[in-house]
DNA sequence: GATGAATGAGATTTCATTCAT
DNA sequence: AATGAATGAAATCTCATTCAT
């Protein structure tokens, strides 16, 4: 009945483990069978708590889906920034460190990249969030490249962003269904092609 | 239960027309409130049908809704054709007059396109299905570039072939969501320049 | 419009005819696949007539069931009649007559036995009428064994006529289920034992 | 859809009580119009519930009208037990007992068995159930008398078993019909005369 | 903090029957 | 006589969320 309660972020050792074995037991279900055919009851009986308790945690399904995925994005842009660091700044370097440490993610998060992009779009609001912000970086870049005359002028930079950010989405989930389809060397190098990022000459039209 | 197959041809005109009535109702109300707001007794209802008439004509709501976006993309596929006809295959200029084709199609067919690609993934197989065919077109092109030497070796045609088809896909969708985002031209020139399709020289890797 | 059409019971042999079809068409049906699975639409278009032509001949699935059915009993009937006129009525041997003619059908009849006996009580109702109708005429049996001193006093004929026709029926659609339960000559023996009909002597109590 | 199991061992007083009131409610819906006239939202409404929450304990209509049956039967056989408990096994005393038991149990459960065994075979799956527990039952009877050499040698054990159980329900399921169709006694008198069950003599062929 | 039983809205689909042609 | 397209009522079962304990 108190109000605040919600406000009470993280409070005690035990309330955190509780949403821990939540967070934990959903990764694993919603790995083994996607988004939709997990209940939030059945989350909580795998992680040996009552079906309320769910909700003591979080506000459904969804946003709990949502901080398993931008926990793990965070993880990825840590990296990305650690990697960069030493190299010039929209370097063609910078760009392949960058789609290295994308390489490495979805490796090792297969199961979560395929349940953000496939499963016949269950988590379609995700997946565009995740595009629209890898967009927004993109035509950053775009941009800064336009500045400095790097940018051929056919090239739109909403546009592109928004066809580069597709292209890297795609060629990810597309890869983390089946890592035998390509070497982690292709996946790098036709990206890296395809979006040559910090190309120190102007580019003829 | 479903023993046998068709069992219904098309038939009688009486027949023809109730199904052109469903269909249109269910473009109608698709557009406007999306693919899972809209039930099939809905369809029938605005169709001025009864709701069992439905289920003689369609499978269900989406068999019907993939029957509108497939018309539709016949339609698109034959004037592509057309429009090619005079063009010199796998040229530049072909590559222009095909994405002129889409743009067209964008720009006359934006309702069915937000639904198919936006609205939170509601019909997300089917956006696959588009990507996926798209995707199998391109990398044949990309094939034959490479056959012709005209493919950076860094370029790997699967691989090119997802990222390709998932910018026009998105661009597309992109674009459709708002026309005021971009002119035509716009659109056409980043997508020629992303994708260069026919270039006739080798391109330097 | 015509009122009296129904009325033109048999008419042309172009009726005939296609009542003859609808009949063999929906024994064939039933005996695959139940009464309750199939559907008069079926029955027609396995004929080759068309759904309506159905109800020009009979009232719904269940009247043309039962005309099967009762045509069989008739014929069952018929030969049990036949078999009996040069025996005693009500004597042993022509209880056991009665009992083969009873056999015979079971093995030409399986199908049909299975689908009113068996099938999860699909055709529960005509059982029913079936087992009245063989209850009623055992309980004339025993009437007049009652009146010739020839029952126990013990027995009840209106529950002894219930139990037995109860047995034949059941026997029946047991070894209806498959022949090889038993043999003929297994049925007929033990049937006449639990009912040994006509016993001359009256019965010690 | 249905991943784990039970889930729900009864546990909580509320549950229980819960449990009991959808099942007290359904007993008299059930009685009243029958199995198919009453519908899962019905009977939880009857009992002040959710539709949802009969779903919680029952997996269908079906299955909770098993357990109403069942439930009716384990206390018959209690009851049996219990009364045959001082008698000796196999002998007509028991007999006598045995189907003491079962009028009794008729006449208490008079709507119940009307609605399975008869109502147009609604119940049929489940009446042919009970038929064959019976029937399994009185066969091992006969298996023991045949071994006495206490059986005719025209009786086939399975044959005669079938028959026997037949004629057991049918007088029951005819008796609960209208119990003014005879007299106890009667049922009991009658069912022991044609079904003798442990005569001491072999009986003469 | 945790529990877990209860809630209840709502779309789907079938098929016996009709009747205009 | 035959056609066959159209009718339309009705019961099921799920699961996110609540709230009394």
């Amino acid at each position: 009945m108190t109000a605040e309660a919600p406000l009470l972020k993280s409070g005690s050792p035990r309330r955190i483990a509780t949403r821990r074995r939540l967070l934990d037991a959903a990764t694993a279900l919603f790995a083994a069978r996607g988004l939709h055919a997990v209940t939030s009851a059945e989350i909580a009986r795998r992680a040996g708590l009552a079906t309320g308790t769910f909700y003591l945690h979080f506000d459904d399904k969804h946003q709990l889906f949502r901080t398993i995925v931008f926990d793990a994005l965070d993880s990825l842009r840590a990296r990305q920034d650690t990697a960069s660091r030493a190299l010039e700044p929209d370097s063609r370097a910078e760009m392949r460190a960058w789609l290295e440490e994308i390489a490495f993610f979805t490796e090792e998060n297969r199961d979560l990249i395929r349940v953000v992009f496939g499963r016949g779009g269950e988590s379609a609001a995700l997946a565009e969030e995740i595009h629209e912000q890898v967009a927004r970086d993109i035509e950053q870049r775009l941009l800064r490249q336009q500045a400095r005359g790097a940018l051929p002028v056919a090239l739109h930079p909403g546009i592109a962003a928004q066809a580069r950010a597709a292209s890297l989405t795609r060629v990810v989930a597309w890869w983390a269904h089946d890592l035998r389809r390509a070497t982690r060397s292709e996946i790098i190098e036709t990206l890296l092609h395809l979006d040559p990022g910090g190309g120190q000459n102007p580019v003829p039209n």
